[in-house]
DNA sequence: TGAGATAATTGTATTATTCAATTATTGACA
DNA sequence: TGTCAATAATTGAATAATACAATTATCTCA
């Protein structure tokens, strides 16, 4: 077995207990996503379109090249899950929106991810709270991807 | 502007919230990596080598294919990053762990990641602790990566 | 008006990831 | 002890994801 003989800071190692957290995190939105026959960007996206948003938009979140962005909606069109529509105040953008199916899945996708993921199941009521309210601290300006705006 | 028509639970929020800390963050690494001439998954391999770990360990933590893991270390070993050894007590197994090159570039990209991540920049010292114990906990038991044992 | 910037798309190239088959080793147990 | 199922790692081929380069349309603003 391993013996800890770090020299890793303190801060360095809570660095690392976030890493191994996201990763996991991952992987449970990835296996979900499969029942659903979606891919992880397409989950993710689904996630993401609460509200409609620009292609662009979902560029920068996903911080990867434009054209990627082009296939993944066309994709979820091609599902029957989401629309792309002109911008009227911008006819260059197109803003994406989820179809009611869309929406549905969304909805059981998300209810699902929260109830089964078991990310926060070590944690009772009150440090869940604690938790979440310090993560949308630590995320709040980070980019446009806030959902409560 | 999106305007909020949301009908998500307040734990389903939680859970966004959550995910795009969880997308930011792997960003940051990818960036970060690329500087040193790594691919995202060899960075974040490098975290992991804290001390060594067999090969079917990073298996589990990536949650990919056994193959991805020979190319993987097949990198790190071209690199002088890395070299890999047999258990001695099973010879099936092999182990890999990091060279000095490695653990230098190990400890440099560490230290940067903590430092210019501004993951964390919205946080006290204090609300920071709280977050790191918080994961902690709720990563405990979650797999084998747990850097403290 | 017109130069420069941004948004989206297409086709292509590159990279990442998975799949199938193979070899070696181990552990269980009849 | 010998056999069989399970595990670990590797290879080469197939598939999927991501990036790059070039193009068109639109917007901004000096």
């Amino acid at each position: 077995m391993p013996q800890n003989t770090s020299q890793d800071t303190s801060l360095e190692r809570s660095y690392l207990i976030f890493f191994h957290f996201l990763m996991m995190s991952k992987h449970r939105v990835i296996e979900l996503g499969k029942e659903y026959d979606l891919t992880a960007m397409q989950a993710m996206t689904l996630f993401l379109l609460e509200e409609h948003r620009a292609m662009h938009e979902l560029k920068t979140i996903f911080n990867c090249d434009a054209s990627n962005i082009t296939g993944l909606v066309d994709g979820l069109e091609a599902k029957g899950l989401a629309t792309r529509y002109e911008d009227p105040n911008d006819r260059r953008i197109k803003l994406i929106r989820l179809s009611k199916k869309g929406d549905k899945v969304r909805a059981s996708l998300l209810s699902r991810a929260v109830r089964e993921s078991q990310l926060l199941a070590n944690l009772d009521e009150d440090e869940q709270r604690q938790l979440i309210n310090l993560l949308a601290k630590a995320t709040d300006g980070h980019d446009k991807m806030t959902p409560e705006r």
